[in-house]
RNA sequence: GACCCCAUCGUCUAGAGGCCCAGGACAUUGCCCUUUCACGGCAAUGACGGGGGUUCGAAUCCCCCUGGGGUCGCCA
């Protein structure tokens, strides 16, 4: 039994597929059951709309779970939300029998804790006031309005600077099995007091994720490098309850193109654009296997079933691969040429690029603009194009807003970008706003900022308004549009002026007008 | 900074002591096919991070250094 356990906070991420996968080739291999979590104890983020959406891309992959919150199972509730009494219980069990302990410190003295060990170049970390207190006067702080939490009594070794009164004579060390790596051991002084119930009541994923393991039968857990730090107090937290840990396994992180791990700011990684910008699921399977899989005859290209047939542990590598897109789109070719007929094509075609829903919304915005049917195409191309402006051979000089420098519009394209990433919805009304207020705050007028904006989005200098159009393309659309945009402008000459054509002298008054 | 993980072409990787002056794929470049562009075919460029060991022999084993990455949250 393994399990994939995203957490439903955001669009579905490409990582959480290609551990899915990953998952899912081990245990339909061995015949084993794959089931699927909803891990969401953040209160604040999580969200039903993301975990939908996660669902439908992981099921448009075709990995397909037996048990979940959409499927049901015999180990349900598969939502954390939904097992909240399960963890208290569990907690309550811990605190009773010592190996866990209340904790009402405030997230001020918390704050002034890890400073204060940070200048001392001691590791942060909970100094554990509050275990060696008398329990029944945390108690009462408590009620009286303090918040409260739970944390967990790693045991102390000696030279424990957390250790206090509960220093035991031999270092403390905990190891488990890495089935990609070795035995990996860590010393408990590394490992802090970790809180495992919120002041909210809910658990934290530690806690949770260790007792659903628990409960659910999970034997195996494939999962991120990220996690082998906290794997632990994972194998501590089994221990105070008395379980057997599972066996773990980690995985290499997918990786931006400077080896950082993979993110929205560098790469596409919502399964959302993936799947709107015409990869098809098959070969975007096949690609992330390959991330970190090889076949031993060699083969790049294979299906999900050849994958699960072939799967070995000791053929994964710990490499952490970079995601290149560019060997994905010639899988994705040849997935399109080889294995889809005309037929499917033109159906893939007409779901994807021109279904109702997609065209209805831009005619909308442009009908105003045309009077036959093929104005629509020329005026509207960029709406079927990944990169109409890259693609159509701008060179970015025209992308330069007028009055800045390279590296002040770059610094503004930036900022624009990173309004975009954190709007909360992606309406008209809401881009509209976004725009106004990045102008606003960068002391811009729309006049000089929206023309070379519309150019990287659409190539084109006539266009429905702004707002609208974005809306329409989508959040991951506009924002990959312009990264790729801005990749280009990094390559331009360094020119002091920005108005395109016009030689500026090196003592050029553009800088003096950067202020209003 | 501390702890941990990783280390072969620009990228994904093959390689589990001699078969490797390192093989494949993407990307790049050139040629062929072709009215064009693609596709396809052929070819070229291109890597074992450094230093010590072990060994008759090391990309492969060990150690150190370096580099990259991850973690250090009442986020997962």
């Amino acid at each position: 039994m393994v399990r994939i356990a995203p957490s439903p906070t955001g669009d579905p991420h490409v990582g959480t597929a290609y551990i899915a996968l990953f998952n899912y080739a081990f245990t339909k291999q061995r015949g084993g059951k794959f089931l699927l979590r909803i891990e969401d104890t953040d209160r604040q983020r999580s969200t039903r709309q993301s975990e939908d959406m996660i669902l439908a891309s992981l099921k448009w992959l075709g990995i397909q779970w037996d048990e979940g919150p959409d499927v049901g199972g015999p180990n349900g509730p598969y939502r954390q939300s939904e097992r909240l009494d399960i963890y208290r219980t569990h907690v309550d069990q811990l605190v009773e029998t010592g190996k866990a302990y209340w904790c009402s410190c405030t997230a001020e003295r918390l704050d002034a804790v890890r400073k204060e060990q940070t200048a001392r170049k001691e590791n942060p970390g909970y100094d554990g006031r509050c275990r060696f207190r008398d329990p029944t006067e945390v108690k009462a702080e408590i009620k009286g309005g303090a918040p409260g939490v739970v944390r967990l009594k790693i045991p102390r070794g000696p030279g424990d600077p957390k250790a206090g009164a509960d220093a035991s004579s031999s270092p403390q060390l905990v190891s488990f099995v890495d089935h990609l790596r070795k035995e990996l051991e860590f010393n408990t002084k590394e490992v802090d007091d970790q809180v495992l119930q919120k002041s909210d009541g809910f658990p934290t994923y530690h806690l949770a994720n260790v007792v659903d393991d628990h409960l659910m039968g999970v034997t195996h857990v494939f999962r991120g490098e990220e996690w082998i730090s906290s794997t632990p107090k994972h194998v501590l937290l089994y221990r105070a309850f008395g379980w057997e840990p599972p066996e773990f396994a980690h995985l290499s992180l997918l990786r931006n193109s400077d080896k950082s791990k993979v993110s929205k700011r560098k790469n596409p990684v919502s399964l959302n654009w993936f799947k709107e910008a015409g990869y098809l699921p098959d070969a975007l399977v096949n690609y992330l296997g390959t991330m970190a899989f090889t076949f031993e005859d060699g083969r790049e290209i294979f299906s999900l079933q050849d994958f699960v047939d072939h799967f070995t542990l000791d053929r994964v590598s710990l490499n952490g691969p970079v995601f290149d897109l560019k060997k994905l789109l010639w899988l994705n070719g040849r997935y399109l040429r080889e294995k889809r007929n005309d037929q499917q094509i033109v159906q893939y075609l007409k779901e994807r690029l021109f279904n109702d829903d997609y065209l209805l919304q831009i005619v909308k915005i442009a009908k105003e603009r045309f009077e036959k049917s093929e104005d629509f195409v020329s005026y509207a191309p960029w709406f079927f194009s990944a990169q109409p402006y890259v693609e159509g051979g701008g060179d970015g000089a025209d992308l330069l807003i007028r009055g800045k420098t390279k590296k002040e519009t770059l610094a503004l394209w930036e900022a624009l970008v990173e309004r975009i990433d954190v709007a909360l919805v992606f309406s008209h009304d809401n881009v509209d706003v976004v725009l106004k207020a990045w102008c606003e705050a960068s002391a811009l007028s729309p006049k000089d900022a929206f023309m070379p904006l519309r150019l990287m989005l659409t190539a084109k200098k006539a266009t429905p308004g702004l707002p609208e159009s974005m809306s329409v393309l989508g959040r991951e659309r506009v924002r990959t549009r312009m990264r790729a945009a801005l990749e280009l402008i990094k390559k331009l000459p360094e020119i002091p002026a920005s108005k395109p054509g016009e030689i500026a002298p090196a003592s050029s008054p553009a800088k003096t007008t950067t202020t209003p």
